[in-house]
RNA sequence: GUGCCCGUAGCUCAAUGGUAGAGCACCGCUCUGUGGCAGCGGCUACGAGGGUCCGAUUCCCUUCGGGCACCCCA
């Protein structure tokens, strides 16, 4: 305990320091979000991080909670986790209040989540999420929406269509053409999903091979289904499926919205067995980067897992390390600006004078900051230009007596001699 | 959890079995009423522990940290 030196300068493996320019970019992340989901009418939720282990177990098993998760025993004896997604939580929220809560509902979080494993580029311990859920409303309608605004945040963090790809396919058709179009087992499907899931990976003859291994004289007909690109390019028998249709009438449903970047993939499987409807990927396209990087579907009985009547959804989450990559790579970051306007200098003994005019400029909504150090002027000044503050201005005799300052922007280095007044319309 | 690669200053890099240097950054001064430019000066490092050796930053082992792939993907 006597050992500084011992002591770690690092944050905790997997997580992260905020500094302010990080925090900047965090915060404008999440204004982004916000900003277009709220043009949709989706709410804010909030919940605890920690969870009672046994939600977790109910979703995703054992395996995943004791090696994917922190887990600890509370002093009660209670098995408790913290959060590694949000689904589950919004799940509870809404079978708990089922009965009160006005459907449809459209919900939206923005919670920081946790998972132990090997930290990566692009995946780490700690990280925030934004999660968008439409709960109630059954048809294709709110999966073209969740889409939608899936999108348009895209757009509005400045990515052009060219940029990333909307891959959608749908799990019902998925099943369809295992169980009924092929006639495969449990396991040959089990199998041949997650090879389908790793298909734009391979080489093409490497994957067929696999196929192969998997389904033998079937694998032909399969190889045959995941080359179509276009949904009506389908055979008729799978297109007039119950899942076919959906899939048909979403991509259509993009289309009239304007999304000209969504296509069919039968690739788009996703990990999780919840999923029972429409999935989709968001995919970047720069080829030295070419990954998901998010997505959702639909997941009508998660909520039933409560014990409670049947209550749909469909949404997706998208996390800000993989987004903060992408907006990097594509040059789409903001310039960083502190929330100060104005940084007021002081020569010596007109502390007092500086902090005063601060004070009326505050009281007028100005956001100012006082150089409360007795270092030169030029000190004070490269202060705040090191801190990209717009303005600055210098306090001493000659202003306490006039009441006029020379007001400085360091940015382009222009000066003009202004009262309290002018000040407040120039750094507003 | 498995495999491979990497760890020198705040950052990016260099040299070396005989304890290390540059550029940028930072601090100060030139410049006691105004930042950016320039000059001068200053600060800061061999991730940690052990082994081999007369001697290790260099070689070996362990550990911690980082990267990539696999696994998994919430």
């Amino acid at each position: 305990m006597t050992s500084k030196s011992k002591l770690s300068l690092e944050p905790y493996k997997g997580t992260r320091d905020f500094y302010p320019r990080d925090q900047f970019i965090q915060n404008y992340i999440f204004s982004v979000w916000k900003k277009v989901v709220e043009k949709y009418g989706y709410l804010e939720y909030g919940a605890s991080i920690l969870e009672e282990s046994e939600l977790y177990r109910a979703k995703s098993g054992d395996e995943i909670v004791k090696e994917q998760t922190y887990t600890f025993t509370d002093r009660g004896g209670r098995e408790v986790t913290i959060r590694p997604e949000m689904t589950p939580t919004v799940a509870r929220m809404v079978a708990q209040k089922r009965r009160h809560l006005n459907f449809p509902l459209r919900w939206y979080s923005i919670p920081n989540l946790f998972r132990y494993e090997r930290p990566q580029r692009g995946r780490l311990r700690e990280h925030w999420q934004l999660n968008v859920d439409m709960f109630g409303v059954e048809g294709v309608e709110a999966d073209a929406e969740v889409i939608s605004t899936a999108y348009d945040i895209m757009k509005a963090f400045g990515a052009k269509d060219e940029h990333f790809e909307i891959r959608v396919n749908n799990r019902r058709l998925m099943n369809y053409i295992l169980a009924e179009h092929l006639s495969l087992t449990e396991e040959q499907s089990h199998k041949a999903s997650k090879l389908v899931d790793k298909m734009h990976k391979m080489e093409a003859v490497p994957f067929s091979k696999a196929m192969q291994e998997i389904l033998a004289e079937k694998s032909e007909m399969f190889l045959k289904v995941l080359r179509v690109k276009d949904v009506g390019s389908l055979d008729p028998s799978i297109l007039n499926s119950a899942g076919g249709q959906e899939l048909k009438l979403i991509m259509e449903k993009l289309k009239a919205m304007g999304i000209k970047n969504a296509l069919y993939d039968p690739a788009v499987v996703r990990g999780f067995d919840y999923y029972t409807g429409m999935v989709f990927e968001v995919y970047d396209l720069n080829p030295k980067n070419n990954r998901s990087l998010f997505g959702g579907g639909r997941y009508d009985d998660l909520v039933g897992i409560f014990g409670v009547e049947k209550i749909t959804g469909t949404g997706w989450a998208m996390g800000d390390v993989t987004i903060r990559d992408f907006l990097e790579t594509y040059n789409l970051l903001p310039e960083y600006y502190p929330p100060v306007g104005l940084y007021i200098c002081h020569l010596n003994n007109h502390l007092e004078d500086a902090n005063q005019l601060a004070s009326d400029l505050r009281s007028q909504g100005l956001n100012v900051a006082v150089d409360l150090t007795d270092r030169k002027v030029s000190a004070q000044v490269k202060t705040a230009d090191k801190e990209n503050i717009p303005y600055v201005l210098v306090v001493g005799e000659e202003e306490v007596k006039t009441g006029k300052y020379k007001v400085k922007s360091l940015k382009n280095s222009t000066e003009h001699t202004l009262d309290k007044n002018e000040i407040i319309a120039q750094v507003k």
